[in-house]
DNA sequence: GACAACCTGACC
DNA sequence: GGTCAGGTTGTC
């Protein structure tokens, strides 16, 4: 799915499109794709939409009724604004409408969600209320003490949405990569520096990210329909066998945590 | 911590 | 046919 960056885009994106709109009707057309059903269209037919806002990569669309549309894009869930009556393709599951345009949720895999809770619901879904601060939330000595005071594999530890929430598989194997940090490298046991060092290389890259509308590997697609441009910045990801960036050495592909990691044997230790 | 499960599609 | 995919959850 989108990572951090690539939420943060949808939503800026959604944001200038939908925030003060009403919202005039809903067509389901894959009801599974609502986590606890679809929701009655009283609940959300009329609303506006008061704000949007990010937790870990969920999507928070707050409306004026008090009312919380929640979504999880999960691996190639997508939002996009589109123009009314716009054809459906087969992996459209459900359309908002507004008075003049559509917002699209499209999801290929179906691993993503829709969700509406209700004003008493915010800080008791049990989903929501286990993720963990995004490292924009937390300073650097924040992140040190978290990460030091763990005692698990440094790559799953970052991927932990509970622990640190927003890095994903793309963004923990580049952050490791620009601090020179092995992704099995148990979590206690890197040196204060060092661990400041990949707190810095973590904000560096989701900065960088967010300013290239985020990384299309595939799926990916902002709020427009458009590709992500930080893909091109990558330095390990995806590149199993290419030449490190830094010694010249083949970049490895290995299993770490169920997730493929993409590492330089000799540059991260 | 490892692994399967949820699902579809792309690629070898 | 098999493997892999920006994620999360539940089961050993």
């Amino acid at each position: 799915m989108p990572e951090l960056p690539e939420v943060q885009t949808i939503i800026n994106d959604l944001k200038k499109k939908i925030i003060g709109r009403k919202i005039i009707d809903i067509r389901t057309i894959t009801k599974s794709i609502w986590r606890n059903g679809p929701p009655p269209q009283r609940k959300i037919v009329g609303a506006k939409v008061s704000n949007i806002e990010r937790k870990g990569k969920y999507i928070l669309i707050r409306l004026s009724c008090g009312r919380t549309l929640v979504t999880h894009l999960k691996m190639t869930g997508r939002y996009t604004i589109e123009s009314k009556g716009k054809i459906k393709n087969k992996h459209t599951h459900c359309v908002f409408v507004f008075d003049e345009f559509e917002l699209h949720f499209s999801d290929v895999r179906r691993f993503g969600f829709l969700d509406l809770i209700g004003i008493s619901d915010i800080n008791s879904t049990k989903y929501l209320i286990k993720i963990g601060p995004d490292p924009f939330e937390i300073n650097k000595g924040e992140f040190i003490r978290l990460i030091q005071s763990k005692k698990r594999i440094i790559k799953p530890l970052l991927m932990d949405q509970t622990v640190i929430s927003g890095l994903g598989n793309i963004y923990a194997d580049e952050a490791l990569f620009r601090a020179g940090i092995h992704p099995r490298k148990n979590s206690s046991k890197i040196s204060k520096v060092r661990a400041g060092n990949l707190y810095g290389s973590i904000i560096e890259i989701l900065d960088n990210a967010i300013r290239a509308r985020g990384s299309s590997v595939s799926d990916y697609v902002d709020g427009s329909g458009r590709r992500g441009g930080y893909q091109h910045e990558h330095l390990v990801y995806g590149k199993e066998g290419e030449p490190c960036p830094k010694c010249g050495r083949a970049i490895k592909r290995e299993k770490i945590g169920g997730r493929s990691a993409h590492y330089c044997t000799r540059c991260q230790r």
